[in-house]
DNA sequence: GGATACTACTTGTCTATACAAGTATAGATA
DNA sequence: TATCTATACTTGTATAGACAAGTAGTATCC
């Protein structure tokens, strides 16, 4: 049979086929979808490609299969649309990742902070502090101003970062158990233009994002990108 | 080969047994996983089992699959966990909706735009546009722009928006079963200075987003808020 | 009638093979 | 030096066939 003279793979056309069918009313939740040799006989393809189709559909949660009786159309659930999380969470977490070769450590040492109101600390306490400026290809696209909470991960500073990135690390020590991300736009000050070589009026992206751990507030970072572009692409799984 | 000897299926013993390299750290980050076929040998299975453990790993973020080049150990960044992502989608959709007693409709018309291309649409088909600007307590804090495929919603010109929010009617009519959307950070133009009444180098937050129903592109809006904040709030599942 | 075996169907797993398509490297060529 | 090319590897898709295992209904035996 043919392969690929198509744009779409065989397997997604079924998908999209069967998709169609539930979202045109053709198939009621709880009816009953053709079973993989029907499917493949009808698509001529292999009943390892209709398996495939039904199999993915499967995980979005459209379908129910039930070995030895058949494939029935998922009930919509109560509750509103789910967005696919996955790839944001991917995104959001990416725009935080450093490699060592791109990086420029400038500070990090204990220092007193009003910060610490943000993390939940008494005001004089000490934290950790660091300042990195993340380049591509030479050109600095990113500042980013972490704050550790020292109960969390005492031995920050004697860590390797060349060896291990700042989040990869955290992250082994502190388990992130819950997080807040703030996005805003921002101008930023002198010192951040310098660093990140932009004029005093461009707009930048900031996210600010809070971590616990244990109950405490692990982490306060302040990440802010130039003319940076935040994109979330989702898919709603029910609509 | 044997199949169903062992209690658990082929397919899931090289995937527990990849993860276990994993997290006693024989695999670490960045490390390169045996190739499909190195895998079939060494688990004496087939390509396409080995394939099958590999896809549902890349699935659950635990490694990275790259065509032509290989397999790779993912980053163990929060990302790799789940983000309870409810919380967001609303927020997401709230950011466009606006209640009636607050709203400001300034234009609603057939137009020709060169926006079409961003609709997968004829250079001079026609489109619906709006133009909205969302006040609180008379201070206008937002402003939003939505093109509308009129082969989505071909009735959207005669809604009473102060009865339904165009983003409820669009909903109804429109199933969104896919969404995209662009975040970034900009300085506007005189026009919607003047009407958000902001400094003309006020740094504002762009979302930019775009809806596909039925595989048409349905709406493309922007909305544009100044000092405003955007905050995600979620629990991460996997820590 | 009630338990058992058989049959027909379903999904689940696995194999062995094939070709398509993307990437990196080394070597030849201009 | 710079660019093309062959090739060796990778993952992606698809096939045709096989057996395992779960379910429901039917026929058979007691």
């Amino acid at each position: 049979m043919n392969r690929s003279e198509q744009p779409f793979a065989l397997y997604e056309k079924i998908k999209k086929s069967i998709v169609r069918d539930i979202e045109s009313g053709t198939l009621n939740p709880d009816d009953k979808v053709l079973s993989e040799n029907k499917l493949a006989k009808s698509f001529n393809a292999s009943r390892m490609t209709a398996n495939r189709a039904l199999k993915e559909l499967a995980e979005e949660g459209r379908i129910v299969r039930v070995q030895g009786v058949g494939t029935f159309v998922a009930r919509p659930k109560p509750g509103a649309a789910l967005l696919e999380i996955k790839s944001i969470a991917k995104e959001i977490a990416d725009w935080g990742g450093v490699h060592s070769s791109q990086i420029l450590v400038l500070k990090k040492e204990k220092i007193t902070a009003k910060i610490a109101q943000k993390m939940n600390l008494k005001f004089d306490d000490k934290i950790f502090h660091s300042i990195i400026v993340h380049k591509d290809r030479n050109v600095p696209v990113q500042y980013s101003e972490r704050f550790i909470n020292p109960e969390v991960a005492p031995l920050y500073l004697s860590q390797d970062f060349k060896k291990i990135t700042p989040s990869d690390y955290l992250l082994s020590v502190a388990p992130v158990q819950e997080a807040e991300h703030i996005i805003e736009a921002v101008t930023c000050n002198k010192e951040i233009q310098k660093l990140l070589k932009i004029k005093p009026d461009e707009p930048c992206l900031s996210l600010k994002r809070r971590t616990w751990s244990y109950d405490m507030v692990a982490t306060y970072s302040i990440i802010i990108s130039p003319g940076s572009r935040y994109k979330l692409v989702g898919k709603f799984i029910r609509g």
